[in-house]
DNA sequence: CATGAATGAGACTTCATTCAT
DNA sequence: AATGAATGAAGTCTCATTCAT
């Protein structure tokens, strides 16, 4: 029979989540042990069990869902676009920043944590992250063939560019110097000058 | 079991060292265990400690040396150069890529393990790293001055670059679809277009 | 997750009897999870803490159990045997293997998890098992009495009896090349022919 | 450099083979922690991995061993008893009997963690096995052929046999009642009876 | 009667490190 | 300089069991 809503599995379940991101974001996932995860969340060691099948599967988890969730989000925000080119490459931009902003330690997990997905996950998850740089890549291309965009390569041009604005991430804090938007207008300035087509 | 020959400890050394790279580069330092280290070297763990003090030490020798060899060999290449603004960064980016073209796993090694150095280890490779950025960020401020650059901010800017720099590193393969000079050929090209005061 | 229908306890009860007969005799006592037990029933662990009182109760009880009824149904046999002692022995020895022939799971466990049994449970079950060796011993003892039976050692001899009997019911198959009254009539010849007094 | 003679490392590995089948016999193989082996070795339980691979890999060396010890020493005992089959049959079971009086643990493992060996393990150890039992069932076919043996089954009863004489190192003491020759003498008495032909 | 969740104990095993040889 | 052996701490995970629902 169903627990009442609102149970603990529920609430134990999230702060596993939680948990897990802040740790390894922090330290590293091979370096956070499951003692420390259970010490966060509140629980001891074997209960983690309750809620996930393995260390691994975990951080698959946790890196896949949020894989899929920007991929969700980027649709969205591109459908909300209007189809002239740099208006959508921008549009791309500020996205990835926007969206990454509000979870600095999921990007930096599924970036840097590759390495510890185990075979298939990694695979998986690989596959996601190609969908997400063909998506710019295809914006680039519509650019260059409407001849508003100029790149030696797009490809190289999609990867440098993904790389500059997940840079942000890393060191950006609410309380900085700039604000979100500030940043966002900083970086899509620089990388749209970067790769319009000049007169 | 007697010993291969000659002065073997020297040679020891530099094995360890190239081991440690490619196994931290290739699991991270928190996953290489010293046993591993020690079987691809062909040597017992306990051997290891003639040539290092600790694993945590010799995770800061390697992510240490790679960075002074950076800062000394940028101020070469600086020095080098025509004085001319424009001319210095352009110069300072294709250095940054070709040398750590050469060096992929400790360029990876010196940005991803800089949370498993402990305190005062950390603090001394993150001095070294803000004195890199600083170079850059002067010589952006240098173009400012010089009416030839114009960035909203130069310090976000550098670091946009830096990370657009540094993120071609982690696929780079000689063996890939373009030379090492097509590639600094495209990225300077895009960011020095994205910084170039316009007319 | 409804429940199936009816009275399921019983139901379950059984198979849980079922089940742990099957798994501690494939893998030991010691070795079957209840968490095995409880997926082979196809229920929740805690399940099974509806039907038994704990694991080692478990055994205790099957043990019991076969023991219990090992010596009602040898009583039974002997009873409808005529007073003629090598007549007797040879029931004897005619139903042990025919019983156990039905009961191979819980013979090896009776004779193989006497260590796991703790303290009270052991003596009791001990008990039982003298009860049963003590009344081979009789029969022999009869057999000495009157005259045609001749061992050197008629507790030594009932305890060989026994170990060679049991060992059939370990490799019996019913599949097997020797139907089980084929089996019956080798030992019992081989056997009869070990004590029988000779002219 | 090789250790001393004598040296703690030989002294430690027979330490841990000692105390494995005192407690592996006593409590089961499931049954035995790693824990409770150092502690009755007097060491650490990481220690014992310097002497064995894996619990898996004891289990299977003690066996392993123990099967080949009996398959030469039997060979070696056959080799010293004149060719008459009736002969070579009662030195077998002699040599079975005496063998296994000094290595009550070691039978008793051998028999009873069987199951506990995982797949190849357990494969080479069946088929030591079958090889004694088979060099039974020769000597049984010899007697035949001879005229001086008459079973009803040489296979079976070669089984009920060994079974027969594996039951008593179960229960033998060196304290018991009677002395290793008197047990010899009773049990070859009783089942060279079972199986010589008769007039 | 069944279950999801929790737990303390403990399973096997690996860790970095030390030290006598 | 290299190593076999030892160690305390800690790793991930499973155990039998409990209890509210």
């Amino acid at each position: 029979m169903a627990r009442k809503a609102g149970s603990n599995g529920i609430r134990t379940a999230a702060a596993i989540r939680r948990a897990s991101l802040k740790l390894i974001h922090r330290h590293g996932f091979a370096a956070m042990s499951l003692r420390d995860l259970a010490a966060e969340v509140g629980v001891q060691p074997a209960s983690l069990y309750n809620h996930i099948a393995t260390k691994q599967a975990l951080l698959f988890d946790l890196v896949r869902d949020h894989m899929e969730g920007l991929l969700t989000s980027t649709e969205a925000a591109l459908a909300a676009t209007p189809p002239e080119p740099l208006a959508r490459i921008e549009a791309f931009m500020a996205h990835h920043l926007l969206y990454h902003f509000e979870r600095k330690q999921e990007v930096y997990i599924a970036n840097s944590e590759l390495r510890a997905l185990e075979g298939p996950n990694r695979a998986r998850v690989l596959a996601l992250r190609r969908r997400y740089e063909r998506s710019l890549v295809s914006l680039l291309e519509a650019g260059e063939r409407a001849g508003v965009v100029s790149t030696s390569d797009v490809k190289v041009a999609a990867f440098a560019i993904l790389a500059a604005l997940t840079g942000v991430c890393v060191w950006y804090k609410p309380s900085g110097r700039l604000t979100k938007e500030e940043l966002v207008a900083i970086h899509t300035t620089l990388l749209m000058n970067g790769i319009r087509r000049r007169g």
